[in-house]
DNA sequence: CGGACTATTGATTTGCGTCAAAGATTGTGG
DNA sequence: CCACAATCTTTGACGCAAATCAATAGTCCG
């Protein structure tokens, strides 16, 4: 019995760091031993019900959360109460990687579903990276595709109107929930509108007439927290998207290994 | 003759790289070796005239730049034309370092005042990092504090109204110019108003009357490219700034070394 | 001195917020 | 498995912060 639930649980260990290692090497080139190093991380699941906040502003952090399943979303909250949600983590995100090399200001992580969570210690991803460069690398870029869809959520907030704000994230999300399928003109994004709100910096109300106008247009289908994408071309001509800050460096010939000898 | 120019030449390259390893060594560890081996690194100076883009978006650049005197604004350009600024960058900054990593989605640089850059090949930066991880960790650290601050754009061009966003751009600024002074009451800040509108999404008009609003509270002085702080208590409130993304991890106590032993 | 930005101010419009209330869904305990 | 509560979505009426349009003053620089 007991054999049996051990395993269990190291399966699940071994399926969520497996997600983050294919996570990584969509970008960066690891070694088989490299690879088998961040597999080898030591890691504890947790689950943690919908709605509740699991990491807190501010609070020194000792661990990082990979993200198994479900969805969380990173934000920031105002002494008003109002929050700005920075980003949203998908299963195979390590969602406060960057703590590692600061643990300041990155804001807090919400579960906006049950979520199952990888606690995996700062002092053990840190031996790995001290151990193997190239891994060090591989986390520094991820971080830094990360600030790269940060921009575009300072574009999207600060230009773009309520539609277009929408249909931007709609295309972020598409592209990131495929990055190893191809994109995806349907996924499952169990977010409330008041969370999208959050997101877009628009009022839940408001989001629901654009949302509505949306699909008049028959752009898109969202509804159960699934979104369906009815025409991608229109899509993202509405929200100015192109999907370059996120894949080009998934492309082969860009694939680079600076760190760690050849 | 040509002695002297070469000398002066290699002076300034060593003053700007000289403010580029006292950034990094506010937040990071690093020996003297190590700290060498970043001033030594090869750069060569180019002068910007005022209102030049000199790094361009989507361009495959070799090179890091620098910022040795003047002032630049990091931007994203949308089809329309309307630009809007993600970041602004201060003599010390290596304003595109993440390109080291990942090239792309990083957005342009763009002169708004005359500029000096030190051009840093990116083969150069990748062999210090190389041999030096701990200077690799450094590097990877400046990148994070680069997206806490955009953290913190996102939130004021989404949550907060026109003055409170000029507020905390303000407040960024100061204690950005004062890292190694302590906090600044009064610095050069040489933007235009549209420059400081396509930095925090608004008009130009709008921020004219929101910085008018701000003087008649006597808040700050604003004016040939200077800024004055008269109420830093009030300022902080009204753009519910707080300094702790900024400037907790220069704390003693906080300052970490990973990687590259002890 | 003249031309081109830059700042300032006014009048008007508009996209989004706010307030409110009625449906639709989801979840939960009996 | 149903009932009822809680949450989420939808719609309407109205208000407001910021955009837009427009015109006049500075101000900088060649």
């Amino acid at each position: 019995m007991l054999k049996d639930e051990t395993s269990v649980v190291s399966r699940r260990l071994h399926d969520g760091l497996q997600l983050f290692v294919t996570r990584l090497m969509a970008r960066s080139i690891l070694t088989a031993d490299e690879q088998q190093a961040v597999l080898s991380l030591p890691a504890r699941p947790i689950t943690v019900r919908a709605k509740q906040d699991f990491v807190h502003e501010g609070e020194d952090n000792a661990h990082c959360s990979l993200i198994a399943s479900g969805l969380v979303g990173r934000f920031r909250q105002l002494r008003s109460g109002t929050r700005q949600i920075t980003a949203f983590h998908i299963p195979g995100d390590m969602a406060d990687l960057s703590s590692i090399v600061r643990p300041v200001g990155i804001g807090g992580l919400h579960a906006l579903t049950e979520v199952t969570v990888l606690r995996v210690p700062h002092e053990a991803i840190r031996s790995v990276a001290a151990r193997y460069p190239a891994v060090a690398e591989a986390f520094w870029r991820d971080c830094m595709l990360d600030a790269a869809i940060l921009m575009q959520w300072v574009v999207n907030v600060g230009r773009r109107d309520a539609r277009a704000r929408l249909a931007h994230l709609f295309c972020e999300m598409s592209i990131r929930y495929g990055i190893d399928r191809g994109m995806l003109t349907a996924y499952d994004f169990p977010v409330t509108q008041e969370q999208l709100g959050e997101a877009v910096a628009l009022t839940a109300v408001h989001v629901n007439r654009s949302l509505k106008a949306l699909r008049e247009e028959k752009l898109i289908s969202i509804g159960s927290g699934r979104v369906i994408i009815h025409d991608w071309d229109q899509l993202t001509k509405l929200g100015a998207f192109d999907s370059g800050y996120l894949i080009d460096d998934t492309l082969p010939v860009r694939k680079k290994r600076l760190l760690g000898g050849e």
